[in-house]
DNA sequence: GTCTATAACGAGATAGAC
DNA sequence: GTCTATCTCGTTATAGAC
């Protein structure tokens, strides 16, 4: 009985993956905004109908595209912040930072989804909100790390900014001097219009060696958050950034 | 015969305010994507091949609204410029980007629709890219100002950027130096990050007091370019930024 | 229990004849 | 410019296959 369960399993894991396929397949020729069940199905050889076993709604299919692309920057920000040398804060931060950039490059139309115009209608459930944060959660683990190792020189704060520095370090990263914690996020939403401009051509015709361009300014930004080049000691041990999800 | 004429003109001018106005209605409930001529007809009380005596195509409609979205926040930015100080470089920048903001939150439909994400299935004609280069071409200005009156630290530029930077340069503001040139499309794309994060809602329950983490961001992104806080001496002239129209 | 198919709803878009 | 016939859509109710 364990395998008619598994295989029933099985074959529901593997549905649901062709439609959310699919799914992504009209996402990049119509836009979310135009992401429709019924071609959705249509293209499956479905019926729509069949398709509310596996998403209750349009917006939970979305909601299931978006949550997909934000596990998968995510991901690889941190399968990149994994793969670059521990006590080296801003080569740490530039590898990111190119992660982040090259899924996005490599996937616009998810990138659009999660990052560019809010799907008319739609508004996010609150399930999107962890994988949403794991790319900041990224950042604020090379921050801490190289806080707890030398590794960084304290941004400047102004006493008008500190009340809000103090607020949002204490929701985002209660570890963090709150200098620090408000430059990231800056920083983080900065990181994100140099991606932008670039998938959705703002630099057509301006910025041609867009590589070399968007490493060199990924790079003055870990200086502007204020990573040092190499740590004097090295961090024992490398945060985790933590999940974000409950 | 002048004045059927005018009445003519005027009439078609009327009108065709009157379709955009609608057309900017439909873009707030369905998004760029789902803007549908017809629909703008009959709340107009048209016909919808009536529509066509006006815009050739829902494209054209589409690029209307687009140049007049430039437009508007290229506007934003020159008027915030002609305000501040002409002495105050850093007074100057932040004002633009408080203009720019501020004309994004009012407008956030029309702020998705030129820097959201990419309507499917349609590309931008040849005359958008003019007003789309009003607000660069402010910070250009701002930076050509500083410059000449010794308001400016001019930004570090690595080897390997200075071939893309000077290339650009030639491009974008051949009275620039390279380094300052490429600098300023980072700061400009790091500009548009904040906003659309705002306005996107990325910062929601990150942060709260909006206007002063913006205004603070904004100011970092000033001493970034290498714009002083005064210039030594004053400009004498301010720079008037190119339309970028022929 | 788990799934798919049929049919239908109300709403809206679209095409073409007039 | 009007009208109509025919599409699409999301969603639900229902009935039957495994």
């Amino acid at each position: 009985m364990t395998s008619v369960q598994g295989a029933r399993a099985r074959a529901r894991i593997e549905i649901t993956a062709a439609i959310k396929d699919e799914a992504r397949t009209q996402l990049a020729a119509e836009g979310a905004a135009r992401l429709s069940l019924r071609a959705v199905a249509r293209e499956l050889g479905m019926v729509s109908s069949a398709l509310y076993r596996y998403f209750p709604s349009r917006d939970d299919l979305l909601t299931a595209l978006i949550v997909d692309a934000y596990d998968a920057v995510g991901a690889a920000a941190e399968r990149a912040d994994g793969a670059a040398g521990p006590d080296d804060p801003i080569g740490r931060w530039t590898a990111v930072c190119r992660a982040v950039r090259d899924w996005a490059v490599a996937h616009p139309h998810e990138y659009a989804l999660i990052y560019g115009s809010p799907v008319p209608g739609y508004t996010a459930p609150q399930d999107t909100v962890g994988p949403a944060s794991r790319v900041g959660l990224v950042l604020i683990a090379i921050a801490r790390d190289a806080l707890a190792a030398d590794g960084i020189a304290l941004p400047p704060l102004s006493p008008e900014l500190r009340p809000e520095a103090e607020r949002l370090a204490a929701d985002v990263a209660p570890d963090l001097p709150p200098a620090l914690a408000v430059t990231l996020v800056a920083a983080w939403s900065q990181l994100f219009g140099l991606v932008s401009f670039e998938v959705f051509g703002q630099f057509n015709r301006i910025v041609e060696d867009r590589d070399t361009f968007f490493t060199s300014a990924a790079t003055r930004l870990a200086h502007e958050v204020g990573l040092l080049p190499r740590t004097k000691r090295p961090a024992r041990t490398r945060t985790q950034p933590r999940t974000g999800r409950a």
